[in-house]
DNA sequence: ATTAGCACTCGACGAAAAGGAGTGCTAACG
DNA sequence: CGTTAGCACTCCTTTTCGTCGAGTGCTAAT
């Protein structure tokens, strides 16, 4: 729908404006080189991009600006990814050759160390439980009264909480229920742990102990409660360095979501494999409504990791940023599958 | 060596200050009513203040703001701890109400209501195991190559880590190994387990296990390995809130130092039991010589839990900090002992 | 179709002026 | 002698106003 020229005008634009912050006019477009018309050609394509709602004037006598549909268009067709630097290449490897002994470890330093990269904010969200099978329950008692129950799942996710043993149970109960449950539930998906536990386990826990009501119903809490979503984030300060929240309000909205977990799940709501970006009010979410995000899915097997994501301003340098979350993907796929032999 | 008058009249200014933020002046101060002088009076006890090095003024003709010695004075003799608030006390009593399931949870749940109670930012030190023994230890085997190794301490706190497994070894050594393991570590302060490892355990591995080198360093690196610190920070956005930070600058130091894991255990650096305050450049870090943080430890039966703090502009409400942290460290003890009954 | 030229718009920047809160000092008062 | 009223002075803050200049849209020439 676009001419050639009006493209090569809009990447311009959009490019020049992620550099500078400012409102871009057809002088400085001209004198680019990239494109070789003169100011007033160029004024009159702007218009007419204006008019196609992709770019905007913040007033009469000031440069164009992209619109948010202007960033859809240039994310949908103009982008070039720039490919991974040397020396972000480096930062990234050196990284994953660290040894990491445990998942919360490994996603929470991607984060910190994209969100250095890029000079946007990170926003992880660990693995969802519920696509994984159980591998291992473990009860350990730690005094009369209160136990941790351990509970791994089969990529090697652990999760603990502490429980109060009821009363009239003995150390051997224990022993026995935690067999029976091992035999029953390993390799069951957690999603199906639920249903096993009352059709199959609930007959055989009767045989042992007496209070088996009590029992299934602490068991059923422990191993299917609502693990807490693990959702956090990394460099929200960069946020502070973008000209746009100079303003403390905006950067105020925007952080003080960030701390919400409630809103910041709400962003993953939609979870596409692969890479993804929002732009602007594409985002449900008022408070980032300046704000583009770009989230990546990592799977490995089939099994869903965790998402990632990188929230910048809608001006933000989607080329290395998409770039840089593919790179990543891989190198987490990569990884995965050196650790697992 | 403060007359009654000056201190009244210093606590007038302080207590004013805290509240708008704003130089306090001699009218301001008489017109409040708990100092029953003219303005010129006040001048005069003001200037005298000053002198003392426990005010100063921004410049001429301006009003008087605290210097950080004038709010060490005012924390050491004069400020009054207003309670804590009824709303406030009902929050918190409901917060310890829910079910609790682990450590993390405990903490970082605290940490969050008390940055929403004081419109500060709260930064936690999870506990160390340094001061805790060992409970329980297991190796769970994920597949043929990986593990995960969990640490159970006698506090209920648990650590996990993926390892993985060396050529050679069965399962049954395995079992083993785990076994010999709870014989002998359980009980054992972790500062210890080192020691242990090598004393005790050495020869008996030896016997069953030929490559017991390996396992050995194995084991040491996973049980002894520093666990990385669990420090972390809630309602960092409060922050923005405080007039004396809507310089984005001054702001961005603060949240960049926060995210600084580094850094941020350093102010945690000295610490006594008991609640601590740090008075501005009383700080050794630069990045928050115009804040003030308040420490508060808690211990159950003599072991350390943690450290929680609130960090706020020097300009803090010192009083009800003070007392909420008070309050909450009785709670958490109350919390503690209703937990291992 | 492209471009040079030109009048026009409108925010940014800076100087100047007005306003006002607060001080320090002096002198008066009980 | 301690306290207070009065007053000149300081200096920050806010407002106003004029200038500047980047950038536009339009028209006419190429």
């Amino acid at each position: 729908m676009l001419s050639e020229r009006q493209r090569m005008i809009l990447n311009a634009i959009i490019d020049d404006y992620i550099r500078s912050a400012e409102p871009v006019g057809s002088r400085s477009i001209s004198k680019r080189g990239d494109v070789i018309f003169s100011p007033a050609t160029i004024r009159n394509e702007m218009a007419d991009l204006e008019e196609m709602g992709l770019l905007e004037q913040p007033h009469t006598s000031a440069g164009r600006i992209p619109s948010i549909k202007g960033y859809r268009y240039y994310v949908d067709h103009l982008v070039t990814l720039d490919g991974v630097g040397d020396q972000d290449a480096r930062k990234l490897r050196t990284f994953f050759a660290e040894k990491m002994n445990h998942w919360e470890g490994v996603i929470g330093h991607a984060a910190t160390i994209l969100s250095q990269l890029t000079n946007y904010t990170s926003i992880v969200l660990g693995p969802e439980m519920f696509s994984t099978t159980l591998k291992h329950f473990q009860l350990i008692p730690i005094n009369d009264v209160s136990a941790v129950a351990i509970i791994v799942a089969n990529t090697g996710h652990v999760e603990h909480r502490t429980i109060s043993i009821p009363d009239g149970i003995s150390m051997d109960d224990m022993g026995k229920i935690v067999n029976l449950l091992n035999e029953k539930l390993t390799g069951v998906p957690f999603y199906k742990v639920k249903s096993v536990l009352h059709s199959e386990i609930a007959k055989e826990l009767s045989r042992y102990v007496e209070q088996c009501e009590d029992i299934l119903t602490l068991l059923e809490q422990t191993i299917t409660e609502e693990q807490e979503p693990k959702v956090f984030f990394s460099g929200a300060s960069n946020m502070l360095t973008q000209p746009e929240f100079k303003d403390v309000d905006k950067a105020k909205n925007i952080l003080g979501m960030l701390e919400e977990t409630q809103l910041l799940m709400q962003l993953f709501q939609s979870n596409p494999t692969g890479i993804q970006v929002k732009i602007g009010t594409e985002n449900t979410l008022e408070a980032i409504n300046q704000c583009s995000l770009i989230t990546a899915t990592y799977s490995y097997e089939g099994q869903s990791l965790g998402t990632i994501g990188i929230l910048g301003p809608t001006r933000m340098e989607y080329g290395k940023v998409i770039s840089l979350l593919n790179f990543l993907s891989k190198d987490i796929a990569l990884m995965m599958s050196r650790w697992y032999k």
